[in-house]
DNA sequence: TTTAGTGATTGAACGCTGTTTAGTTCGCTG
DNA sequence: CAGCGAACTAAACAGCGTTCAATCACTAAA
């Protein structure tokens, strides 16, 4: 009970890199603090440590730090981190707009919103993760599911296949997203190739005679560039759709 | 430097687990203390624990109580544990048998080969996360890959649908199986309902004018048994084949 | 048989994670 | 101004993957 607020000596690394993070700023007049800790504000700083770093960069200690907070101050604001992860994904959800169902358009409608969901994940690299972990609470995420179902079923799509016909493109959405980025960061110390699929220099270097298709289509495969695959899966999920109801090519 | 060999007095917990567990064991004569330690012995014990526990419950603590081993003898045999990880999902797509390709059944054969590999992630809940945190290097996991375009390909796919379509196959295989299996454990206390999905639990008690369609499509959703959404998937991604054989572009 | 050597194994530590809690501080209300 | 309740701090806890010097069991050479 001698050394409690003295401004040498810190010891704790929070009290550090608060103390580090105060230098900047004015100091306010004794009251406020600082600005309050708000769920929205851990939530936005969550998602731009994701954003930055990745998904496995988000600690608690990192949002605490991002905040200037202590670990321990977020868990008045939020129960888990499965709480924070469920929270990131619901704003992360409410970002995508929804259009007004048009029948005659449905199809590019409901690509779009898978699109914007894509990108959403991609945005926050490993974020999927999070709904992976645990099953979703928020409602942002029933908002588009019941988006997408409209546009489908306005479609003339059956009740019963648009509800697995989304469930599987949400599906597949995650899944993309997540193995998708899987990309060598650094660039190459030659400069012009960079940044290529690790999986694929992986696969070139593979014995042919072993695996012939799959290294014959390696190059085939990637000569699709940007999202190509990802759209020829949401052709294939949707397209199937339509073939089965006003006949295989109204 | 006092107490290193005694009976008694032990302290860490790996050697009273190691102890209790030697309680059953004969003597053995000094030699050949146990069963050596061997890569197989381990996979197989972390299969086994994925299996009962599931994968959050896979550590290298949990790995080395089940063999009677502390858990640094471990890494004389596995470098990390995400080695571990790929050498169990490359155990376990080594259990897919693969059918000779054949042009009138390919897709019947596509089928069963996706199914195969699902109810092997099924069995071992949650082990597909060890497929997305690293890109596999197992060439089990490549052998599928080659056997399922080669039946893509007898069927007379161009290449590249086939790529994109078994690529589009395994990620919504591997998301299936990680969420579809998200159910509350607990038969229920009636006895009859039980072990329903944890998901349409808490669809059921939504306010049905916010998300209409959602709400109405969950019963509907629910009315296959088993599989069948699943198999509505595959017959989706497979049969937009057929529809365009000669390629996407054609 | 003795000896040197080699690789597996041990026990304990390190740094990291999420989470909890006693105690302090602050801002608002009576 | 007093007091109260909520927010915050600092420190711990258990568990995770991983590392490492010391020790052990066994093999191969002398």
């Amino acid at each position: 009970m001698t050394e409690k607020k003295q401004s040498r000596g810190i010891v704790s690394s929070d009290q550090w890199a608060a103390q580090v993070a105060a230098l900047g700023e004015t100091p306010r007049a004794t009251r406020a603090r600082r600005e309050p800790l708000t769920v929205e504000r851990i939530v936005d700083a969550a998602l731009r440590i994701v954003e930055a770093e990745g998904f496995d960069a988000l600690t608690m200690r990192r949002v605490a730090a991002e905040l200037h907070a202590t670990q321990g101050a977020l868990y008045s604001h939020v129960r888990d981190k499965a709480e924070l992860d469920d929270l990131m994904v619901g704003k992360l959800c409410s970002q995508v707009t929804l259009p007004e169902p048009d029948a005659d358009r449905w199809m590019d409608q409901a690509r779009d919103v898978c699109r914007q969901l894509r990108d959403q994940y991609l945005r926050y690299p490993g974020i999927w993760r999070a709904t992976v972990a645990r099953a979703p609470h928020s409602l942002d995420t029933l908002r588009i599911n019941e988006g997408l179902l409209a546009i489908l079923v306005a479609g003339g799509v059956s009740l019963r296949s648009a509800a697995w016909a989304v469930d599987a493109a949400f599906l597949y959405i995650g899944a993309y997203s997540v193995v998708a980025p899987r990309r060598t960061t650094e660039r190459g110390p030659d400069g012009s190739p960079a940044a290529r699929d690790e999986v694929v220099e992986r696969l070139r270097m593979l014995p042919p005679d072993l695996f012939p298709i799959t290294v014959a289509s390696v190059e085939v495969v990637n000569s699709g560039e940007g999202h190509d695959r990802f759209d020829y899966t949401l052709g294939l999920l949707f397209g199937g759709l339509t073939a089965r109801i006003g006949g295989p090519t109204s």
